[in-house]
DNA sequence: CATAAATTTGCAACCGGTTGCAAAAAACAA
DNA sequence: TTGTTTTTTGCAACCGGTTGCAAATTTATG
């Protein structure tokens, strides 16, 4: 069928390991052996069984890439960019849709038959207890947009969720907002509750400040706006923090349709700043989140676990930083 | 460091073949020994390796999944059934970005690398030389959104692209445009040059119509919007065909912003009916194209061929209809 | 109960590579 | 030239599984 180093050895006239060491960097050939070896592997068209190789040297160069978010447009850009950034380092992502899925058992055992050499798990929705499933199962592992923590059980490499509640109840606040609302994802996700929390924590600092916290059943357009639309029916708030764009934009699409307009009626402050936050027709306050930023150094982080697989835990938190669009009212002068 | 089929031999006291032999479906082994076998592989926490297995068996379980599109939205939704999908057969996604990169040479041997069962090639703008290089290296190959052909070189799935172009400029002239606009993607995608040629097929049959074309460099909002800001420079038709969704968001952004009006002042049909053209905000009249079918279908047939991989190369066409929403004007009465 | 047929089992070779080790070849020194 | 050191090479064992085959066991038959 295909072209095994027999083959080329055959057709070289050398050793299987002379072709075995032809096509490893750094082994012990003499020039002539090797070009002997390239020429015969040229001609059959040899290339070598990655998996087969992966059987001694004990690496396989893929990385699991699980996440459980394929219906955030955000999550292109983070699949794009993580693909590109394992591609750079010639590792392959061997995807892993984990929807309608939260037990991590099927997960690990998947990328323990295909032994990855690591796992990138890229959710902010899903419990601790998931990424660390595959530390305990010895695998490499880094959880991005994870719940940052002083001692984490693995690594982490995310945002601040806690201070980007704060920093929006700030900037609501800065714009003499004082009837303030919060809409979050799933109640149980680790980026809801931060959120949440920092933006309760602000609020509570202050005087004179009002707040209501709701939860979307998920970070999405429907959910955003069914949840919206609720709350319009029972007296809404002056200005929402949409703990996700997407979020953001369903709870302006009830608003719109509630014959409210933002910003004048309701102010919107969301949290992303996906690609389309900053559409014309969209044109949202935002906070964002350096998505390059965290997926390159999720990719460097796993990378250098590859060889140092002890490392200790770590959190790795970016900056985030409002992105002032069009929905919410002007600072007062 | 893992345990393997030796170990679980020595405990259970059976041979390897043993062992293999309980791990494999329809495979001789006694009710007794498969019992032995399970209960010292539970108290191992034994995974058998996929990639060992593969090389006698000479099949991975990996499907390489191959995309130069990480930035329409509409990929997303591609990317999601294209892996649930997959894991449901069994199956395991290896992901690869061909962003920048048209050439199939380094591809082709990255997968022939990791022997990947077959490839899945989604991507409507890649000429079909693409997926056919996968075929000559006796890949499984099922190009996804790739241009019909009554005798295609690889299998193809997907829509019928001149089809849509005519059904665009059909539904066009029926609410009494008569000066037509066709804005593409890449001139060179084919999936625009089929667009582009329905479309143009479609008006040259009647009288009375006009219609102008132009190409965008890419299926991406800023493109639409700034092709559609020339066009409106220099005198703009009555109602726009925009080979994408993405495309006449961004093209309605430039209407919206040289203050016109959609519909009032022009009209536009775009292509995939993507989950956002639904959005209150967005609410565009558009063609769907059936991903989730097209993928069933795609994943179908990359299964069958693992079986059979000589069947002769065919193209399967999947309906388009269009789907009413608020950016044409209403029919005349 | 003996014997034939069917089932289960282990041996050993193999899948496509890598690698430690000792022998062979080449390069260097005297 | 010979002896020594360095480099290159092939052998053979191994990575973690699978599988054809013959032997061993079990089951069925008379």
């Amino acid at each position: 069928m295909s072209v095994t180093l027999k083959d080329v050895a055959l057709r070289a006239g050398v050793s299987r390991s002379a072709v075995s060491r032809a096509f490893t960097e750094g082994a012990s050939v003499s020039a002539k052996t090797r070009a002997k070896v390239e020429r015969a592997a040229e001609e059959l068209g040899y290339q070598p069984n990655a998996l087969a190789s992966s059987l001694t040297t004990g690496r396989t160069k893929l990385i699991g890439l699980v996440s459980n978010n394929f219906h955030n447009p955000v999550f292109l850009e983070v699949f794009d960019k993580c693909t590109r950034a394992l591609q750079e380092k010639g590792l392959r992502p061997l995807l892993v849709n984990l929807t309608e899925e939260s037990d991590p058992t099927q997960a690990v055992r998947l990328l323990r038959q295909y032994s990855v050499d690591g796992v990138i798990v890229a959710s902010s929705t899903l419990p601790p207890g998931f990424a660390t499933a595959f530390r305990a199962a010895q695998i490499p592992v880094v959880h991005t947009f994870g719940r940052l923590c002083p001692s984490p059980d693995v690594h982490v490499v995310g945002i601040d969720n806690i201070d980007c509640g704060r920093i929006a109840a700030r900037e609501l606040i800065r714009r003499g907002y004082r009837k303030l609302g919060f809409l979050g994802g799933p109640i149980d996700a680790t980026s809801t509750e931060d959120r949440c929390q920092g933006f309760r924590q602000e609020v509570s600092q202050r005087r004179g400040l009002t707040a209501r916290f709701c939860f979307a059943p998920a970070y999405s357009f429907q959910a955003g706006r069914d949840q919206m639309a609720a709350l319009l029916s029972e007296g809404a708030a002056e200005a929402y923090f949409c703990a996700d764009d997407v979020l953001s934009i369903g709870a302006m699409a009830a608003i719109d349709k509630a014959g409210l307009r933002v910003p004048d009626d309701i102010g919107i402050i969301g949290l992303n700043d996906m690609e389309m936050a900053g559409w014309d027709s969209i044109n949202l306050t935002t906070i964002r989140q350096p998505v390059e930023k965290i997926i390159k150094t999720s990719v460097d982080l796993i990378v250098s676990l590859l060889d140092d697989t002890a490392r200790t835990p770590t959190s790795l938190a970016h900056r985030c930083r409002v992105v002032t669009r069009g929905t919410l009212r002007a600072l007062k002068p």
